[in-house]
DNA sequence: CATTTATGATAGTATTACTATTATATTTGC
DNA sequence: GCAAATATAATAGTAATACTATCATAAATG
């Protein structure tokens, strides 16, 4: 996986940002300590002032960047799905029978993630942490229908696609693949959520992940 | 229905507000209209000084009812999810067959919300446009795991384990009852939200709607 | 090494999210 | 019907946020 992994480049649209953070060191530094602090004092809390103390650097030298933290967030959640994709078509190419395909990709998407060592200034556990109670705020907001026109959400919706794609393989009858596979992403994360700070209303703990549960789900549901 | 719900009473934890909005006509007002300005301008953009001018109120006035937007928006889903429970109740009551019952107590959950106009100063279709863009977002925050412990999230959890309790009869073997009915809860939600915003990655439209999905989803899963 | 480019420092503005104080209505209890 | 309590309004003020603009300095590059 090394070799292929080095090669590949995550995809954010242009837009999103002012200047490419990958271009430059205080570029990556803003992306690996925004996710750390993001992650310690919450989005809410999180401002380009606190960022540029942490880093040494001035609060005007981030906005050359980004034109505030929610475009950064939207950055952030960009470089996720579009890591994330990249592991699923990995893990799911070659592959014949389309019942494990199907199980490959569930649980890719679905599992807990663990730092990917092959990216230096991005840890992508604690990015998944913020993605798990950030990313549905980063949606849910009144400019939603401009940026989904400006393809701000192209990645993700292409991940959907992708698992679309191969419940239709499984079961070309089942009339809901959408509705079913952004469920699966979307209530992914809740459920991690939830086993972290709402763990009446799951059954997700130590011993049950969000894995087991969407597997065995799809697995019913699709059932002839 | 009417002279049963006339006399039902909605809970909201006193914690959550200063003064009891309940109590005053000011109050009353407070709750309406904040309703119709967070659905029109988002919350992110609602503040109190807003809300303030469209009712012809002071701002600090506002603040004896509320310590923050947040708290008010708080007030607002329990609000919602109290009058959600009644209806839950209510339409499952006197229903002796399990499936049927949990198939009701799905269809309420996951419909879409016309107003009830029992309630004169709440219109319920507009609270649940809100509900479903902002709901998330007020758990989803860096206070949770103590908001939670005050127990401003009771209701919602409420009307969780009654959905638990139904799948629980419907099908004992079920290992994820808790995590499927968070799943419904929320997720129905999204699929609203995705319906209105982002409808190529969901099959809910005009004809399907996310009751249908939810429906033949808990069918399926719980089959055995 | 000159010039472009990136970063830093400082200042300034409008808005937000409040708190505090005082004044004026309105309600209620006797 | 009036006094006292209570609710609301008006005003002022503070610290933080979310920026924009300008100028100085440092680093990179051709």
């Amino acid at each position: 996986m090394n070799i292929l992994l080095s090669n590949f480049r995550i995809q954010v649209n242009p837009k999103i940002y002012v200047k490419d953070p990958e271009t430059s060191a205080l570029g990556k530094k803003i992306i690996e300590h925004s996710i750390v602090l993001i992650e310690e004092i919450g989005f809410e809390n999180f401002t380009f002032k606190k960022l540029g103390d942490r880093i040494g650097s001035n609060e005007s030298s981030i906005y050359r960047y980004f034109e505030n933290k929610h475009k950064l967030m939207l950055y952030l959640s960009s470089w996720y799905w579009s890591w994330m994709e990249y592991r699923l078509v990995f893990s799911t190419s070659n592959i014949v029978n389309v019942e494990d395909k199907l199980k490959r990709a569930v649980a890719i998407i679905t599992e807990k993630i663990v730092d990917d060592q092959e990216t230096a200034h991005i840890n992508e556990a604690i990015l998944n942490k913020i993605i798990i109670t950030e990313f549905t705020k980063n949606l849910q907001t009144k400019e939603v229908d401009e940026e989904n026109k400006e393809g701000f959400f192209l990645i993700y919706k292409r991940i959907i696609n992708r698992i679309v794609a191969y419940i239709t393989e499984v079961n070309p009858e089942y009339p809901y693949a959408k509705s079913l596979a952004s469920a699966i992403v979307e209530g992914s994360l809740h459920q991690h959520f939830l086993q972290q700070h709402i763990n009446t209303i799951t059954d997700c703990s130590e011993a049950i992940s969000p894995s087991d549960f969407y597997l065995n789900l799809v697995q019913n549901v699709l059932r002839k």
